[in-house]
Parts: C-alpha cells; sequence; structure tokens
DNA sequence: TCATCAATTGATATAATATAACGTTCAGAG
DNA sequence: CTCTGAACGTTATATTATATCAATTGATGA
C-alpha cells in the first residue's frame, strides 16, 4: 500500500525520459480515442512539452516552445489547447503557481494533490482517497458539498533535502 | 468537537456586520501590538474593506474602492498592503480565485481549508488539524517535508442549496 | 531637539497571465 | 458533395502583479 497512491512521483537524475513522455502521449491518446475526443496536433504538441518540461510549464513558456517549432501561435492557441487538456483531465493546473503539469493518472476521476518541490521545482501527485475523503467529509459536517478540490503542498522533496544536508551541517 | 475548527463560517442573512468587523479589526490590532507589527491606516483601511464586502475581494476591487475613499492609490499601494496583511496571517489569498479573504483566526498559526461557495461567492475556512495532519504525513511517507498547504474546495454551501432545493424537484 | 536611518508610501512604468470577439479552416455526418 | 460544428488563426484587450526610484514618515539615539 506504500506507493498505491502516487500518481506521479519526483523523478531521480537518469530515468528514461523519453519513454516517459512516450507513455503520457499513448496514454492520453488511448483514452481519446475510447471518449471520441480529437488529440489534435497542437493538442498533442502542448502535451508533448508539458511532458518534455518535467517541472510545471506556464503558459507562455509554452507558446515560447510552440514558436519555436516555426509555428505561428498567440495566446489563444495555447489557452484553448491547455482547455482541452484540463478539462480532460490530461493536465492539471497548479493554481498557486499559475501554471500546468501532466496528470500522472490521466482518464480515472480523482482530485489529485500535489507536492511541489521549492528546491528542483519538480512536482509529484498524489490520488490519495484518504485525503479527499477527509476534506469531503469535513466540508459536508458543515452543511457543505464539496465539489473539486484543490491541494497543493510546498516543501521540499527527498532528493533535495538529501543535498542540502551532504552540504551543511549534521 | 463539532464545529471547533470553523475559523470563520458561511454568513446567515442578518448578522451583525458591522459588530464583525469590529472585531476582526480589533483582535489584528491587538496582535500587531503584542507584536510589535505596525497597522498603519492604508494597512488597516485595506483589511477592513476586505471584512467589509465578506466575500473574496481581488486586488483591484480594493484599489477601486480606496480611490472611492478619495485617496490616490496605485497598484504597489494595495498589493505592498496585502503583503502586509498575508505574511502575518491577518489575510489569506486564494489561490483559486487571485482573491483576498479575511482570516479567522489571526494570530494564530494555522494552514487554513477554505470552502468556497459557487452560488453566494462566500467562503468559509476551517482549521482542521486532522486535514493538515494527514496532508502532512502523506507527503511524508513520500520524503517530502511539507511547508505550506493550500486547500481549496469549490462547492454549495448549505443556504444555497437549501434555496435550489426550494426552486426545484423533491 | 534634532539628526539619522529604516520602513512605509507615492508615483511611473511595465511584466505576466488570461480572455473576448470574430473570421477562417477543417473533419466528419448525412 | 455539402453542410455543420469544432478547432484554429488573428487582433485586441482585460486582469493580475511586480520593478524601480523618489518622497515621506516615524522610531531611535546623540
Amino acid at each position: 500500500m506504500t506507493d498505491g497512491n502516487v500518481l506521479s512521483g519526483f523523478k531521480p537524475g537518469g530515468h528514461d525520459h523519453e519513454a516517459c513522455i512516450a507513455a503520457a502521449l499513448d496514454s492520453v491518446s488511448a483514452v481519446c480515442r475510447e471518449r471520441g475526443l480529437r488529440l489534435t496536433p497542437l493538442r498533442r504538441r502542448v502535451l508533448e512539452l508539458i511532458w518534455r518540461r518535467h517541472m510545471p510549464s506556464g503558459a507562455y513558456d509554452l507558446l515560447d516552445a510552440l514558436r519555436s517549432d516555426g509555428r505561428r501561435a498567440d495566446p489563444p492557441t495555447v489557452y484553448r489547447a491547455l482547455d482541452f487538456l484540463v478539462e480532460n483531465g490530461f493536465v492539471h493546473r497548479l493554481e498557486s503557481l499559475s501554471a500546468y503539469v501532466g496528470c500522472g493518472g490521466p482518464g480515472r476521476e480523482h482530485d489529485g494533490q500535489f507536492l511541489i518541490c521549492r528546491g528542483c521545482g519538480q512536482v509529484a501527485e498524489l490520488g490519495d482517497p484518504a485525503i479527499s475523503a477527509i476534506i469531503r467529509e469535513k466540508a459536508h459536517a458543515l452543511g457543505f458539498r464539496a465539489g473539486g478540490q484543490t491541494v497543493e503542498v510546498t516543501g521540499t522533496c527527498g532528493e533535495c533535502r538529501g543535498r542540502a544536508e551532504g552540504r551543511h551541517a549534521s
């Protein structure tokens, strides 16, 4: 049960990034086929850019990347692609950063919980039912019917803390 | 134990709003005196405006309100006041709305959890240790040391749901 | 009291994020 | 093949936030 709820973890230095991107794209592609959603070249490209950076991407970072492709692009272009990806649960928006990350469990209904490392900037996504449940229950106890949850935690990941401790005391 | 963790609830129609504002200002004022913080007229006024609207306030809403006072004001004026109020825990920023609400437990260290009603726009603040704790623990289990938490839930409050049900079926 | 230094505020400019509105193109249904 | 709605292109603008430097204020000690 230890890691059963980690939808996407902090990536160690040498993981196979290309494979990781390809897997995410394939997975989203499959869900789109099932649901009759159109993963157009633009949407696919934005999704790929998000996974490729492997770090929260701002809309304007993505816009610059699209322009580097040689493609003409303006803000609505990237925001529309992001709207599609977010609405369908392929990408999450991190409210506290105004930035976007790939969803670790695309196609599954879930409230994600995000751990945002101040050191390396990476983000891990949990889909922990116990967290969503307690929030929903406490809200319910006040007569509040909960819809979507935003749960974002800033802090330091294990790898970054390791590096920090190496350099300092102890 | 039912409501022990509600720092500020949804306000029923006829609550004594002036008293509610005055209490909040007094409370912040006292904390500032204790800690040697300067609750300047500007900061006090911004805090009052936030409590008076009793609903999340955007920075530019506050700016307009300051201008209505006759005071000259520009964005940095209001953002600096907000920085002071947020840093010292007198006001919270709701990331998912880019807006600000008064803190229901100023002066106490806490991670707030916010219930945002889509119907009336009001926000309730919880300071529920069980919620913060489970998030911190789940993060810790992944080697992540948690700092600040952002927990925001959109949904419908009891009063709004009551109204909706009255109008519709059942 | 006054000189001084740091904090606060004033003022101007601009950055960063996001949406409105309308026209054009394209893919799929009939 | 044509029609239709979705997607995308394009221009303009709205909304949120910060950088920078000057002026003012307020606490502190000589």
